[in-house]
DNA sequence: CATTTTATCTCGACA
DNA sequence: TGTCGAGGTAAAATG
């Protein structure tokens, strides 16, 4: 190994042999850290799917809860993964050593086999934070709710998230001349597939009320041609309506400079941005 | 900065100050690297929604695509992201780094302050490999064009993912007794959403050819109860199919060693399994 | 490019 | 615990 260190939350090590990163490893789960990998491996999944990766330079992140996740160079999405829960073990074959990481339910297996291993971490990852969200669906209930007439005057709601045999109608009302009004909200552009949820939602409540006392709104910012047409067909109704949101970020003007004005200008400026070589990456 | 050191694929710094991580940051951006940093840091997020992490301790992935990644030390998603083709950049506000990611269409903002670093890593992560997966939808069609009385005796498939005005269908083909049967894939457990889609397809059809002349079966490995309720309700069958597989990875037997059990036995055994501790994690 | 559909979806809520 | 529906879904397939 060429070195290591263990200053506060962060242990490191660098260019380690097996049994280093094994001790890092333990001593890292016992005490609840995060596990991260930069590493040369190859990956192997059999579980709902069966997939193989042959090797390369990845990252490999393993968290206290049990996460486990496989990032490449490329994509939000880690290439392999397993979620919270599972258990994480490993062997060494001759010098070698593999992690793996099992899910019991269903039973899914993830073995990584450490060809290489350039940096490892582990970090006492303390976070007390809970993420606030604002702008859901919820919201627009909540808007509608407060506000009956967006969607058209003398309209009542009277239910929200009110459960039927196939689904959760979002908001259950009446309009003024006292017909049932279903109302599907959708945040973004509503799809095909939001169509045939309000159509399932109105025909259950046809069912219930009879053919002529239940009218059906699609509520959303947007429609595709194709939820249009079908919408139509269906003589369902749209209201267009974006979900409320509280305020925005305000955001600065900055210079953006090339990476050599960037350099010759790093103690006069405080903010900048870099472009990204124009090479191509295909993994 | 206490320390830092830069061998071969992976550069690190340790307790860096702001202009420290700057020039990380910097030439990692113009090399092609992926950047991960260690810190304590507050999040936000504006755009498709809005929100706010107050601070914490968590782990920030740059990918050289403008992948950006905030993961809490819990959970396989991260807390906050922004998706491939955004564009990193950073600003300095009294020695405090704030580092800001922007998606085009739709706009969207993430800026994460960077309270405190306690490691920072550039890793030129090289990977030609690509990720090859069994056991899709993809599969079970063809699993059904080579056998066709998977479905049932006298089945003939003829087309594969039709195109109709409402959808795509994942096989058509016809009967014994020469009626269409519209058959849709789910490579799992196929719910409501999945019986919709097949009833769509399947009232496109008699549209076309009319009332008695269509069957719609439904392929899965199980049904939800509501998805086998309206399947009844709606005359569309079922038959039970799992995705197929090549062959599956085989599982080695391996011991399971509390941490001191582990400890006293490092030096003999190649193969091993610690619990995380007890302690509950809450975020 | 916009649109549609899939996913080892993940995740939360609720029976 | 299983089932069900939402998601800042992301990513692939398609027109």
């Amino acid at each position: 190994m060429d070195c290591g260190g263990s200053i506060g939350k962060v242990n490191y090590l660098v260019n380690p042999k097996a049994e280093d990163i094994v001790e890092l490893l333990a001593s890292g789960i016992v005490n609840d850290s995060i596990l991260v990998f930069f590493a040369f491996c190859r990956v192997r999944y059999d579980g709902r799917a069966k997939s193989e990766l042959e090797p390369g330079d990845r990252i490999i992140i393993i968290k206290p809860d049990g996460s486990f996740l496989v990032h490449k160079n490329t994509k939000r999405e880690p290439v392999n993964w397993q979620p919270p829960g599972s258990v994480v073990s490993w062997e060494v074959h001759d010098g070698k050593l593999v992690l793996k990481s099992v899910r019991k339910k269903p039973r899914e297996i993830l073995q990584v086999e450490l060809i290489k291993v350039y940096h490892a971490c582990s970090f006492q990852c303390e976070d007390y934070e809970e993420l606030s969200l604002t702008g859901s669906e919820a919201e627009m209930a909540e808007l509608i709710f407060e506000n009956p007439s967006l969607i058209e005057d003398g309209f009542k709601p009277l239910f929200k998230e009110k459960q039927i045999n196939h689904g959760i109608i979002d908001i259950l009302g009446k309009d003024k001349s006292g017909r049932w009004v279903v109302i599907e909200l959708k945040r973004r552009r509503a799809d095909l597939q939001a169509v045939s949820q309000l159509k399932r939602y109105v025909e259950c409540l046809k069912y219930e009320y009879g053919e002529g006392n239940i009218r059906g709104i699609l509520v959303a910012p947007s429609l595709t041609s194709g939820a249009k047409k079908l919408l139509e067909e269906e003589n369902l109704e749209f209201r267009e309506l974006k979900p409320p949101k509280k305020e925005r970020l305000k955001e600065n003007k900055q210079t953006t400079l090339d990476f050599y004005g960037y350099a010759n200008n790093l103690n006069n400026l405080s903010s900048f941005q870099i472009h990204r070589s124009d090479r191509k990456i295909k993994n």
